[in-house]
DNA sequence: TAGTTTAGGTTATTAAAACTCACTTGATCT
DNA sequence: AGATCAAGTGAGTTTTAATAACCTAAACTA
């Protein structure tokens, strides 16, 4: 009982919750959001549609509950990728490679967070969008800590800053995922990092 | 009859279908895309339901008329804008000032673009998105004028430089949209071009 | 000018999809 | 042994996008 405690945090859950996340993430894989029906999700669940209603709100519950999955394994990641790097500009050269990446070697998870959970007002208020606010405040200190160190200029808001290096990466993914063209991040982080590192005027005389 | 020919292309519109698309838009003012119902479009723009499917094909269609009207009138302007600018980075400020200011004055527009579009495939093959794709080339035309002419750096694609300009913006006004923020296009024209022209990189030693 | 077509619109219905409710079953606690 | 509970089901209801069939008045044609 006591020990039946401990694990009750972290207590696998049913079965049936899995395979109705599981089989999202699969539908995702060839479909728009829009255009999956929760008697599909079901079905290729292997499970009823009403299991659906048990374990998730509404439709955008589920999906939202998905992506959290996602964000949560990569936040770790993200944050261990960064250990060790010296340099504010090279941390976020960094950062733009791990985030091109994930988006290229996961595009169900591209998908959801380029496209299918942007149009939904209760998105911006949820659980899962606090893991997005999380990365942004990454972001936003190390460009800080560029600023204090000298490395970046302080005469345009950090903030602004964020906000093109954000708007970059996701423009520049946004229409390959639509596409479903491949995105390259070695060559995608050298351009954008040339970009927003030394901008575009030609100072060269 | 000859001259009911002559007036045949650019007749004006039955009065349902004018008050269809005011209706669409007038509920965009407080509420989003999808939680606008048919018989709410119908019963405000004071007309039966069945009638939005005699002029459009379905919702999202109209959705699109919607959007186009707000894009063929702007893409007029925005050509007018650019005449008599001299300069390749002149241009693009102008461009980027321009474009904060069309967000900032019709959030309508901004909501559509920025958010209830682009989840949708078949928005990428619509007649409407020519009308974006446009342009975008107008922005890659100056772009490459300016690597002609030596004001800007070719080393970078033209096209990754667009989509940096683009992605900033668009990202800059998403959350404003979402949040109904004033968008301000002066001080936001000035950080965002000091970024993209001269980037973050400090170099005065 | 009588007859026919057409544009603009409506009434009534359908089909699909999201969501609910009342219930079963088997395991666990006491 | 009885109560409680978690996992799951079957059979609906409701909402909403979309259609089909029909009406009416104006415009065209012969």
């Amino acid at each position: 009982m006591n020990e039946n405690n401990l694990q009750k945090r972290k207590k696998t859950p049913p079965a049936g919750k899995l395979k109705i996340m599981d089989s999202l993430r699969s539908l995702l894989e060839t479909k728009e959001f829009g255009a999956i029906t929760t008697a599909e999700i079901a079905k290729t669940a292997g499970v009823t549609e009403a299991l659906i209603y048990k374990y998730f709100n509404d439709k955008r519950d589920l999906l939202h509950q998905v992506l959290r999955e996602y964000l949560e394994e990569y936040m770790v990641r993200f944050g261990l990728d960064l250990k060790g790097i010296k340099g504010s500009l090279n941390k976020l050269r960094k950062l733009i490679w791990v985030h091109f990446h994930t988006y290229s070697s996961n595009r169900v998870f591209a998908r959801i967070l380029l496209i299918e959970v942007r149009n939904h007002q209760d998105y911006y208020a949820s659980e899962t969008h606090k893991f997005v606010k999380k990365y942004a405040d990454m972001i936003l200190d190390i460009v800080e800590e560029g600023m204090e160190n000298g490395e970046i200029r302080s005469d345009i808001p950090a903030k602004m800053i964020r906000q093109g290096i954000l708007g970059g990466i996701e423009h520049i993914c946004l229409t390959r995922v639509v596409f479903g063209r491949e995105i390259e991040p070695d060559v995608l982080t050298d351009d954008l990092c040339e970009l927003i590192f030394s901008g575009i005027a030609n100072r060269g005389k």
